[in-house]
DNA sequence: TCAGCGAGAATGAACGTTCGCACTTTGGAA
DNA sequence: TTCCAAAGTGCGAACGTTCATTCTCGCTGA
């Protein structure tokens, strides 16, 4: 941002091509920092990798650490803090879709897709669990979904305005839903079973298709009558 | 807290008899320092508890708690392994079900509705959580997974047998499909946006119809040409 | 009498964090 | 330019605490 042109101007080139300025060398040691910490968290969960093991990661003592994070709590947040950005280009392509079945369909895949092929899926599901009783994280990833429930939620209403879906269920419920799909589909260990994810699609299409699109669903209960003459097994 | 080795011990002689063998005094303290664990795991983590806050939780000294247990692993060992049968009757329910739809809605919520009911959402996310790094609970895990991978697989096979189910879709994917959005309801903090999962039926029902439910699907890209003219937002 | 139980102090390792110090960079004065 | 004080940075030993686990010993019921 704003640089002291001057003291850039003194070094040589070569330095200053590196790390132009205080500001972004110290922008780079924190970067350093949150990857070891990302690398190790991952690892060992949040309570069990110590900031020895990621000072070792981020080859720094523990002194130097400590000047750019105030605590491991701080180190946590800031993890978590960042990791919200991770959606931002599906989030787009999902209020921009052609159709809001189309654009839910293929941003939870994508979304599922991008979080286990990067590895991260074990982080997703200690932040998760961190939440439920770190007040500071709860709040951290209460906005970051705020983004999400942001546009999606618009993407619905849009949606409803249109026709495009089904009257009968109100739109506070689709919300909650599709969000604890994504969340399940995320924390639940797909590619352990071997299961190709972009392979889901014809099958996720067709699930938000029922849950969405209108006409079919005036009393569900026939499925009931249709069926008594069924299932048991040993 | 009610705890029944509590109870037992302050009972009078004839009472006492219920429990007066030797085994069965044991395996009531071991039910109580199970509660412990569990409370304080719900609390603090599997890390974050120590086994100070789990013996004050029992009420018991640790040289009396290691009688018991060999170590705070197996302590979270047997946590795992003795929450994996909380689905029992629910599992037995969709085996039951008239069809594979109702079976299936009405699993999905009962499951999800049971565990935030009891509070232990929190748990089971921290379940897992550390079986994602724990291989010891990665193994118990999916141990009580194949229970219900067998129970839900039987009756999509079936359904499928009886023309049910979409031909299209292969079963093997419909399995992990199913898996990971249980995994969703029960992980994501649906109570907390106000939600009351026995709302949430139709939609469930809708959306698992879409799932299952033959015709319909022969090629869901018309969706794409049918809303060509649509979403865009602020 | 004896095996098992329970309490609680003790132990030793590991942890998050701080401290003191040496080194480098910076910005301005001489 | 040269010099200097101040600020920034990094290291790693050290600190105080907490933790899981063990030990010792007295107790209890059979």
């Amino acid at each position: 941002m704003n640089l002291p042109a001057d003291t850039a101007m003194e070094m040589p080139a070569v330095a200053r091509a590196e790390i132009a300025s205080r500001f972004e060398r110290r922008e780079a040691q924190v970067l350093r920092i949150l990857d070891a910490a990302r690398a190790c968290f991952l690892k060992s969960g949040f309570q069990g990798a110590s900031m020895g093991e990621i000072c070792a990661q981020a080859d720094m003592s523990p002194g130097a650490l400590y000047r750019y994070f105030p605590s491991k709590e701080g180190l946590i947040e800031a993890i978590c803090a960042s990791d919200k950005e991770i959606d931002a280009k599906i989030l787009a392509n999902i209020a921009k879709a052609p159709s809001i079945i189309e654009g839910m369909t293929r941003g939870l895949l994508a979304h599922a897709e991008q979080v286990h092929k990067s590895g991260m899926a074990p982080l997703f599901a200690e932040i998760f669990a961190e939440a439920k009783r770190n007040q500071t994280l709860n709040t951290i990833l209460d906005r970051s979904m705020c983004d999400v429930h942001d546009v999606i939620g618009a993407a619905l209403h849009h949606a409803s305005a249109n026709g495009d879906i089904d009257p009968v269920l109100p739109l506070d419920q689709l919300l909650p839903i599709m969000m604890a799909m994504g969340h399940g589909l995320v924390t639940h260990d797909l590619p352990k079973i071997g299961i190709s994810i972009q392979a889901m699609e014809p099958a996720m299409r067709a699930m938000i298709e029922g849950l969405l699109r209108p006409t079919k669903k005036a009393n569900a209960d026939l499925s009931l009558a249709e069926h008594v003459q069924s299932s048991q097994q040993t």
